[in-house]
DNA sequence: GCCGTCGTACTTTTT
DNA sequence: GTACGACGGC
């Protein structure tokens, strides 16, 4: 591998702890495996080095390419997700973290509990937010380490004795967690934060099994992260990437002014910018150094493209949110005649939402993609049906999953599953609770014998939903329209399942970090290459040579959601630079007018702080739709 | 208490 | 297009 100067100063830094500034596209995750090799050969045991990022498809990048470059030896660090390293090392010394065998609970779980605890407390009140705004609340506050009370009163609109029923309603829903055996995300940080920073015997056995720390994507960590790296630091050297221009996960609590503060905050620290763009060519970068230049933030940023002059981005126009799709889909096709990889494509949209009709309009054309970002498999409806039985063998106090499993029956509500989950969880062990089960549901002994069954097939996750699924199958294919449809989903589930030991495992994976269904489908397709549909949220980090960012009309950038504060508009100015930053060779930026019904999906306000408003007429091609098509006066031969 | 049906509103971003 | 709440029949 060959570094640039900038690069191999990072690389080979002696400081203790280290702030490498990295521009979009300037070789961030380069870098941090350089790093690894190097500290390697330099006799660095690579047990002894920890590599943190923020998603499992970055850990996941890291590893194979550390093994790729560097051998097996390199790939022994300790690569995952936040979530994933303090779970493991959580549950390597349960006794140090009073830690038992939890379920981890996704966004659907915690809403769903809350929503139960919210109802118990104040029933149908309209005054006290809804059970997923109440989410987002008391998780913002745990994030940013701060009490929720104070959280409350700063930012949102609620009078005093509502503050003080959320409270409650938070305290309710905390001893509901602990009865359950349930963790939510924020718990996994907060617990080893917690016991990391109280008990200074527990923080040296932990952190001096490291002697090196390798931070990705260091501007989107928050409070509760840097405590926990600051207890790492303690012990370790800290190498830490990021870049202030792509924070955008400020409402997870991220704070992209923590770079700015890292000398002040860790001692022996030095910082390192990396200003060399070597991902795309310069008319691209300058598009994004533009955008980046109207910001009142001042980001001091101006990417210099290595590779020179290339074409010039187009800005596209269609009348509806359709004919964008259609012309997306039918410009990969025709560039895949023309020899392209389908997999030199990739599609960047704002929201979930928005990908819709061009995900339907990539199936109508054949065209093979994969959805990054979108609703996860295990969020499925019918997948969680099925999922609710693991659950239940895994932890038998999980009430989530009973309610589901049981409502899955006829004749059983949710009235009739809550008295008989309320007996299950009093339950000491998890035999009692099926005794208790087998007498509550004495004449409906099927219902008890599907758990025993599966119970019996032990550890073996992808046993255990075949064996689920064909026992379900007669009331999931009751219960769904298009069961055939929904099948296969449970069919990808079992092969993902192939790959996991143990069932707690397969479930702990999968709901810290989800899946979509159309990645497991592509996982084990030769990589002759399929098109990436993503949300840009998802695909900092990535890159493509062609990149389509659609849906890019005022309401979109910045989403009409954030017009009210001026740190949120600033944050989608990042969200837009994080989507043209991605294109390597060419860059397809469309709006549209219209979507769905016809509606127009902005205002005025939208417009006023609409990004590409005043974009300048040189720095893109301007062209209608027709202009893409212009064979309308062809005269060749046909056929 | 269960369960089917109808109306409404809502769709930022994710570990 | 879907997800949740309200309603009323059984």
């Amino acid at each position: 591998m060959d570094f640039n100067q900038e690069q191999l100063a990072a690389i080979q830094s002696d400081a203790r702890n280290l702030l490498v500034l990295a521009g979009a596209g300037t070789g961030k995750t380069r870098t941090i495996i350089g790093r690894a090799k190097w500290l390697v050969s330099q006799g660095v045991t690579p047990e002894r080095i920890a590599i943190v990022t923020f998603t499992r498809r970055a850990a996941n990048e890291i590893r194979s390419r550390l093994r790729q470059s560097a051998g097996t030896e390199a790939a022994k660090s300790s690569t995952g997700t936040f979530h994933h390293l303090c779970l493991r090392i959580m549950s390597a010394r349960r006794q140090w973290f009073g830690f038992e065998n939890l379920t981890v609970m996704d966004r659907d779980d915690q809403t769903h509990l809350m929503r139960l605890v919210r109802g118990e407390l104040v029933g149908k009140n309209a005054i006290v937010p809804q059970a997923a705004q109440l989410i987002s609340y008391y998780s913002y506050a745990r994030n940013t380490n701060q009490p929720a009370i104070d959280y409350l009163r700063k930012f949102s609109e609620l009078d005093e004795s509502t503050q003080q029923t959320v409270l409650k309603i938070f305290a309710a829903y905390r001893m509901r967690k602990q009865s359950r055996a349930y963790m939510d995300y924020d718990d996994i940080l907060h617990r080893f934060a917690k016991v990391l920073h109280d008990d200074a015997t527990v923080r040296k056995r932990v952190c001096s099994r490291y002697d090196h720390v390798l931070v990705d994507e260091m501007q989107d960590t928050n409070p509760l992260q840097w405590l926990i790296l600051q207890s790492f630091a303690e012990y370790c050297h800290l190498f830490c990437v990021g870049d202030d221009a792509q924070s955008i996960y400020a409402f997870r609590g991220a704070d992209f002014r923590n770079v700015h503060s890292f000398d002040e905050r860790l001692e022996n620290s030095q910082t390192l910018k990396l200003e060399q763009n070597y991902r795309s060519t310069q008319p691209i970068l300058d598009v994004a150094n533009w955008l980046l230049a109207q910001s009142p933030l001042g980001y001091e940023k101006h990417l210099r493209a290595a590779r020179g002059d290339g074409v010039c981005p187009q800005l596209l126009d269609f009348d509806s949110d359709l004919e964008e799709a259609e012309w997306i889909a039918e410009t990969i096709k025709q560039r895949r005649l023309e020899g392209a990889a389908w997999s030199e494509h990739m599609i960047l949209c704002r929201t979930a939402y928005s990908a819709r009709p061009i995900e339907a309009e990539l199936i109508r054309e054949k065209i093979p993609y994969r959805f990054i970002g979108g609703m996860g498999l295990l969020q499925m409806a019918h997948v969680r049906d099925l999922l609710s039985v693991l659950r239940i063998l895994v932890n038998y106090r999980d009430e989530l999953a009973w309610v589901r499993y049981l409502t899955l029956w006829p004749k059983i509500g949710e009235v009739t599953a809550a008295r008989i989950v309320e007996r299950l969880a009093a339950s000491e062990t998890a035999e009692a609770a099926m005794q208790e089960l087998a007498q509550a549901l004495s004449k409906r002994p099927e219902i008890v014998e599907l758990p025993a069954k599966l119970q019996a097939l032990g550890d073996q996750p992808a046993a255990a939903i075949q064996l689920a699924r064909e026992l379900l199958e007669p009331i999931l294919e009751r219960k769904y329209d298009q069961w055939d449809q929904r099948k296969r989903d449970l069919v990808l589930l079992e092969r993902l399942a192939e790959n996991h030991r143990s069932i707690s495992g397969f479930l702990e994976t999968y709901t810290l970090d989800p899946i979509s269904a159309t990645e497991v489908d592509n996982d084990n397709q030769p990589d002759e290459g399929i098109v990436t549909l993503i949300t840009v949220h998802s695909a900092k980090g990535t890159e493509c040579e062609v990149c389509f960012v659609p849906a890019a009309q005022p309401g979109n950038y910045p989403h009409t959601r954030s017009l009210s504060d001026p740190d949120a508009i600033e944050e989608e100015r990042r969200v837009l630079y994080v989507a043209l930053t991605r294109a390597k060779d060419e860059l397809y930026i469309s709006r549209h007018l219209s979507r769905g019904y016809g509606r127009t999906s902005w205002n005025a306000a939208a417009g006023a702080h609409y990004f590409l408003g005043s974009l300048p007429a040189k720095l893109v091609q301007t062209k209608s739709r027709f202009a893409a098509t212009q064979d309308w006066w062809d005269d060749g031969v046909i056929g």
